[in-house]
DNA sequence: ACTTTGCCTTCCAGCTACTAGAGGGCTTAC
DNA sequence: GTAAGCCCTCTAGTAGCTGGAAGGCAAAGT
């Protein structure tokens, strides 16, 4: 399979994939012509990678999930382990994206918003420390 | 103020500060040595950039709020709106990372987790298509 | 006077995860 | 034969820094 084939089938741009082998991640074979010639298993691969990226794993949590889906003898615990690690580094992100949200709003809420030059957004940016 | 002053009055690192200089952000005096001279308007400025960047707000905004702190004709209405276009950012963030956990979740609670390979995670992340 | 320490300088490279574009070859249909 | 549409590699750019190399300057100790 052509690499426009497989990106179709899996979603990701043509060059996402050859970034993805770039840094080791599939290896397709090669034609004569020096075409990426991708298999059904190489394609699945790739799959996971959409997939897995969509859930926000990063590149090198996606290559340790690629490990485990090759690995016959894998423990399901590592697997979990990983998207567990995942989970509580999403959560933490959240948690800190809502403290922005509060903090943002209270100055919004501060500040007039008319033709005034005087703005409580600009005086608590600048004199106070909020950290 | 040297550098380094102008880094612990600040909060940011030495190299953050020359960063923000090369991009245009500051543009601090300079001594006959060479050595960067931050008057008190310039950290002050430096310190605007601290609060705005804690505060997820990108360095092309920033940029706008340096120009909109710079200028005593600003309408504080334009300085709100920049802020509420972040705070909209920032819970669109929340949202789809919100959704995000859900899914990662249901993935979780579905997979064992023990010695055995067969795992739901994998399943679902080379199987499926959840998009 | 000499040395050490620590601050300052510039420049180059690298991080994540791509993305855009240049400049070219192959394949297929008309 | 040629035009369209695929494929190839290589370089450089994105955001926002961060680390390190290689060297100059300043203040303090001996």
């Amino acid at each position: 399979m052509n690499i426009g084939a497989a990106a179709t089938q899996t979603g990701l741009p043509v060059k996402t994939i050859r970034y993805y082998e770039e840094i080791g991640l599939v290896t397709p074979d090669r034609r004569a012509n020096g075409y990426r010639d991708f298999s059904a298993a190489c394609v699945e691969q790739l799959r996971l990678l959409a997939q897995a990226r969509h859930l926000g794993f990063s590149l090198e949590e996606c290559r340790r999930l690629l490990a485990l889906s090759a690995d016959e003898d894998r423990a399901s615990r590592d697997v979990r382990a990983l998207a567990q690690q995942n989970l509580e580094a999403v959560r933490e992100k959240i948690a800190s994206l809502t403290a922005l949200e509060a903090q943002l709003e209270g100055l919004i809420a501060q500040c007039h918003g008319d033709d005034a030059p005087d703005c409580a957004i600009l005086d608590e940016l600048m004199g106070l420390r909020g950290d």
